[in-house]
RNA sequence: GGGCCGUUAGCUCAAUUGGCAGAGCAGGGGACUCUUAAUCCCAAGGUUGUAGGUUCGAUUCCUACACGGCCCA
């Protein structure tokens, strides 16, 4: 071959973009500006500014100054004009630069800026003859040069896969984004608030566990070599928490990640938000009524207004009753796997032939009773074969204490009374053991530790968990994880 | 793990019974001092996800793979 190929162009149109961007910033620095200076200080918020204008009329100009920062992100030049939007984090504005006002240099210098770049404004509040309210601008200032383009500035970033994988480009592109993890964040400092207020401490206990244990599910591993062990990633804080309360410190919760190595699903994120509580002296009705009280409460900061109704008492039945309402089948009736399976086939129901009698009570309950459940609903009384840490029931023989509560088809809370009786919970963990021999990857592990401070001496107690990314999709009615984890988990980038 | 769908310019999208891949936005040059998806003129921008196969010719048809989405397990 004589032609020697060219150098490979598979970027070469974004980098072609870069590359034009990153000569104005190095044109600043040569005019001795730095594109990327320290600080920008007294930036009031956008929609605070706007605010205090309410009362403009439309040509209106004001010698009210403002000085305000944020994302360039559109510009329609007219001449010796130039109209720029430029968002913060509370809203978008409108910024009106006149080459009369500001003179030729300055005026070239806001020719130069780029759509993305960060810029804070100085200038005075008015209302065009259009009426619409603008800063009319004194001096712009580049604070950062963004080199890469942002995405299109009407149609925004569609592509669901880059904006899980770039989410500072959804941020950027998607108001409707912004808002929802603003959304979130209002879920959550409205949980602490309402638990401090209610007495609780917010505690922090392992994320790396000797031993996982506290729900139904396979661990992440890992490896600390100064000790040379394994540790395991937390799949619950619920025994570590009732450690605590044996410790007397009688109302305690935590907000953090679990990490459970599963599938992943419109429903399941490899590491989600979990909201675990403790309380003393107290048992699952209390913890039915304060979770309600607690949803209603974050339902009401964050404006919710969708189709769930939080603020009416929630729908309340057994297990047994929501299982035979739907498929008619009373599974207590039916206490053995043969028995169970004979009547769902009775009643047509698939039946996979190495399901145990808890795992076709759960098929039950998954396939049939969940999806129903769209109005907030609380499941009562739980077999105990499902629940190794619950309390049995203070008068259902074979039932245990435990709820769970769902809305929109989908799970978000499992509360127990505690199983406090050291001895009990020794039993449970010998059957669990029984579980794990006989080949399920989810039985608990025998946690000595545990026992040993159960023996101690724990006070009645009622306990609850809330996938609280979960509840966020209740309130901001999104249909996957996806779209309320701000990195959720994906494959590798090829 | 299985089935179906998708992947084309930086972004949003077209197109082809298999025959030179097109727009809008963004970017470059120019005009314009009340625009707001501004407008107008000019020029530029592509390994059509990756690797093979069929074919005179593949972005299009076939196979495998990668990533994503939906459904099922």
């Amino acid at each position: 071959m004589a032609e020697v190929p060219e150098e490979p162009t598979g970027e070469s149109r974004e980098e072609e973009l870069v590359a034009a961007r990153r000569a104005k910033a190095d044109a600043m620095r040569s005019a001795g500006t730095d594109p990327f200076p320290h600080s920008f200080e007294n930036v009031e918020p956008v929609e605070a500014v706007i605010a205090q204008h309410e009362g403009l009329n439309d040509g209106d100009e004001t010698d009210s100054k403002h000085r305000i920062a944020g994302r360039l992100a559109a510009r329609r030049g007219q001449g010796g004009a130039v109209f720029i939007d430029m968002f913060d984090r509370t809203g978008r504005i409108q910024l009106l630069a006149q080459t009369d006002h500001v003179g030729e240099e300055a005026f070239a210098a806001i020719g130069d800026l780029d759509l993305g770049d960060l810029i804070g404004v100085d200038g005075t509040a008015m209302k065009t003859k259009r009426g619409q309210f603008s800063l009319k601008v004194e001096e712009i200032f580049l604070l950062a040069k963004a080199l890469r383009p942002p995405p299109d500035k009407h149609h925004g970033l569609k592509d669901i896969e880059t904006r899980y994988r770039r989410r500072e480009l959804d941020l950027i592109a998607s108001e409707e984004s912004r808002e929802l993890f603003l959304t979130r964040a209002k879920v959550i400092s409205t949980i602490r608030a309402f638990l401090d207020r209610d007495g609780f401490v917010e505690v922090e206990t392992p994320v790396l566990q000797p031993l996982y244990g506290g729900a139904a599910a396979r661990p992440f591993t890992t490896h600390h070599n100064a000790l040379d062990r394994n540790f395991y990633l937390r799949i619950a804080t619920e025994l570590y928490l009732k450690r605590l309360i044996v410790g007397g410190l009688e109302r305690v919760y935590e907000l953090g990640k679990d990490f459970r190595n599963e599938g992943i699903s419109p429903k399941h994120n490899p590491e989600f938000t979990m909201l675990e509580w403790y309380e003393a002296y107290s048992d699952y009705m209390v913890i039915a009524s304060r979770l309600e009280d607690l949803v209603r409460e974050v339902s009401r900061a964050v404006g919710y207004e969708g189709e769930i109704d939080f603020e009416s008492p929630w729908r309340r039945e057994t297990l047994q009753s929501s299982i035979h309402t739907r498929c008619g089948i009373d599974i207590l009736a039916n206490r053995d796997r043969d028995s169970l399976a004979a009547a769902m086939k009775e009643k047509g129901l698939e039946v996979p032939e190495t399901d145990t009698w808890p795992q076709l009570v759960d098929e039950l309950l998954t396939k049939h009773v969940e999806p129903e459940l769209q109005q907030p609903t609380i499941l009562f009384d739980y077999p105990v074969e499902l629940s190794p840490f619950a309390k049995s029931h203070r008068s259902q023989e074979g039932l245990v204490e435990r709820f769970e509560a769902y809305a929109a088809g989908m799970e978000i809370s499992n509360a127990f009374s505690e199983l406090n009786d050291p001895d009990e919970q020794r039993r449970r963990f010998e059957a669990q053991r029984a579980d794990a021999d006989a080949g399920d990857d989810e039985a608990q592990p025998y946690d000595e530790a545990f026992i040993r401070a159960l023996e101690q001496g724990m006070p009645p107690t009622g306990g609850i968990g809330i996938g609280i990314d979960r509840l966020v999709m209740l309130l901001t009615g999104s249909k996957t994880i996806r779209e309320v984890v701000l990195f959720p988990a994906m494959r590798e980038e090829q």
